[in-house]
DNA sequence: GCAATAACGAACAAATTTGTTAGTCTAATT
DNA sequence: AATTAGACTAACAAATTTGTTCGTTATTGC
């Protein structure tokens, strides 16, 4: 459980207010949330798909991101009819959509520097 | 200290390996690091203009963040001649420059769905 | 009946990040 | 001579994230 008061959440907070920058960067952290977006995107959007393709990842853990992705309303969870037992589709929402180009532009910019922790000065 | 083999260590390198996403998210995360990026680009260059623009973070964190942002090449330290004690100027490499239009479409996302944590589905 | 698959939830423990306390060094200012 | 400003580092503690263990529900396959 947070703890609402304590300097990190208060810091968390004040950058929040700042610029929804921050905001932003909270909800794509966390070890395995933006490439779980990643995958969603690109049809990998049911459980046992995301497990298979992320070997991994415990189901536990798995459960709980994909939970926090839903609080964020980056994606939604829905029942796909006509399946017993009911089965569970992963669906990026207009807003987990959008996200999806800045992720790529994000995979552009770490390709592009790869290996170059030392870059030339601008 | 990094415990290079406990899993969420692994973990982290599976997924550096998957997709350069991964490496470039770890880069951005954490509690101050993009502000600050941000926050230089916009001229805020020295560790008192910083000191000032956020003035919930303490000297200690400011200076371990910048020293992580020096790691990762997002920006490099430059000593301004001719000031007596040597001051110290936050220079953006172009990795980093190259970051700070990530992050404003980041920000922009951000802005586009604040509040709407239950969004429209797509 | 027993195991397996799909999809998780709760509680606890380990690892990691964030913040705090104390201290350094130089030079100008009071 | 003491204080202040700029720019930090090291070691420790608190908070938070990540992973683990155990358990659940329901149906198909052997």
């Amino acid at each position: 459980m947070r703890k609402e008061r304590s300097t990190n959440a208060m810091n968390e907070q004040f950058l929040f207010g700042v610029c929804e920058l921050n905001s932003a960067i909270a909800v794509i952290s966390g070890r395995w949330k933006s490439q779980i977006v990643y995958s969603v995107s690109r049809g990998y959007n049911r459980f046992h798909l995301l497990k298979r393709e992320l070997p991994n990842i415990s189901e536990q853990v798995l459960g709980r991101q994909l939970k926090e992705l839903e609080t964020h309303a980056i994606l939604v969870k829905k029942e796909i009819a006509g399946t017993v037992p009911t089965g569970i589709e992963y669906i990026l929402t207009n807003k987990g959509l959008d996200l999806v180009p800045i992720l790529e532009s994000l995979c552009n910019w770490g390709k592009a520097y790869e290996g170059k922790e030392i870059a030339a000065c601008g």
